[in-house]
DNA sequence: CACAAACGTGAGCACCGCTCTTGTTTAAGA
DNA sequence: TCTTAAACAAGAGCGGTGCTCACGTTTGTG
């Protein structure tokens, strides 16, 4: 059986019911994997995603240069598991942040976690924040890989937004049909999630998630050097402002 | 006298009163340079920033390689032409936008007109939208050449705030020693453009501002695909939201 | 007219992503 | 248990990159 190097992660634990029989070879190849994504992580943190060299990763493990080929076909692919791995992390913390609120009926508390996490994480990993939120090198469109990642980060404040929509008795909610702004599967994962909500919510909630992606990035890559002195205060007085546009209120 | 790469843009026409006194050798240097600089415009808009090759420029010039670095000293010093160009470009969109509306106390017009250009422009030249607000490249602090390009970009913007803010007969203005959020330096510019305005009508006026850009970006880099199906009516929904809340109405 | 600065050129260095061939190790089927 | 094919590690190599340097030429100036 050949083994390309994208299916190298899907293909783990093949013969089910028996968890003993992983082989050597197996183990190897999964411990190489993590053992070259975390160099690579290395050395996304300390020289950004442009520089990063599979040649300086492969000497950082003491292996052939051409030796990480048979565990990731490119250097995309590589940036890929990246991509997908920083997806991961910022909605890890986000998931934490927000589920740290036990009221669950004060949106207001939500927002300010969920917003807050988000800088916080971007602040705390800047090259990574970069590879998702910066100027896209694996290619115009997102490798398939990358979006389920992508919607578990926004998966707590799609919950808010329809949190509120049905706490303020929402109409016209969005479905496949009646939608003319968003994109019809959006409603799928809206069901999915926890329920409809209405399409005006929804935009303005997206409008409310550019300003936060906006923020940060402007921050982040400088543009806001020699403009705002207190960015902390900045954001926090934004972040605010925000919650009280979207009734983010204490509820029962 | 020695000319470095980096000087050879402000050094021109050095005799002055005579206009007539270039030389051959001068108005060659300032050719050749425009002709590397339209090349790279070139590789640019086709293959993007991150793919932009001083070999590929001298070829498509037919000159040596190495030709190349009596004009920019490094790679990054054409990127930072490149920037400055873009901030011009997308300053003079704006500048002829907001100059359109003739009634100048229209400002939910002039708004429209700042927002909108600043889209249409990122929508011709998503290349050069990603060269000044996706990840910077040529290194964390943007050269002090391209700070006023920048602000150019942004002053329609600010100016249409200036005029709110006095209209609204703010108090509070924003002086050099009583800001607590906004930067020191940015009273200067406020004073120099044309009055000073409200620190919070300044803070809210930049959270438009991020909101705009973070439309923009997330919808050229692509995180909107699957989640909006009509970016313009999108766009417009948002931006005509945006100026409710800054409260740009007709005025006399 | 001499001289120095600016210029164009080509070779060269160190690095990159990626491919191919060669030889070895592992695992599965006869 | 032996065989055979797949997976693997290693090294050479290809075309590309940014950038430097030494060399000979052109140009402007004192």
């Amino acid at each position: 059986m050949s083994m390309t190097p994208s299916e190298s992660t899907a293909a783990t634990s093949a013969t089910a019911g028996t968890t003993k029989a992983v082989g050597i070879r197996e183990r190897n190849r999964q411990e190489l994997t993590a053992e070259i994504l975390a160099s690579a992580q290395r050395h996304l943190v300390e020289h950004g995603s442009a520089d990063l060299s599979l040649r300086a990763i492969t000497r950082d493990l003491g292996m052939a240069s051409s030796a990480i080929y048979r565990y990731f076909a490119s250097r995309d692919e590589l940036l890929t598991a990246l991509i997908i791995k920083a997806y991961n992390d910022l909605a890890d913390r986000v998931e934490v942040a927000d589920g740290g609120v036990s009221k669950r009926g004060d949106h207001r508390a939500r927002w300010q976690a969920i917003s807050t996490s988000i800088r916080d994480w971007a602040l705390d990993n800047p090259q990574q924040w970069a590879l998702i939120y910066g100027t896209p090198i694996v290619g115009y469109a997102a490798p398939e890989d990358t979006i389920a990642a992508a919607t578990r980060s926004t998966r707590p404040l799609i919950q808010l937004l329809i949190d509120e929509s049905g706490r303020s008795g929402a109409t016209e909610l969005v479905t496949e049909s009646n939608t003319s702004i968003l994109a019809p599967g959006l409603s799928n994962i809206l069901a999915e999630i926890g329920g409809p909500a209405a399409e005006t919510d929804v935009v303005r909630g997206l409008g409310a998630w550019a300003e936060i992606i906006g923020l940060i990035s402007l921050e982040l890559f400088g543009h806001l050097k020699n403009v705002v002195l207190d960015c902390d205060a900045h954001f926090t007085y934004l972040s605010n402002e925000i919650g009280t546009r979207l009734n983010f209120e204490v509820g029962p």
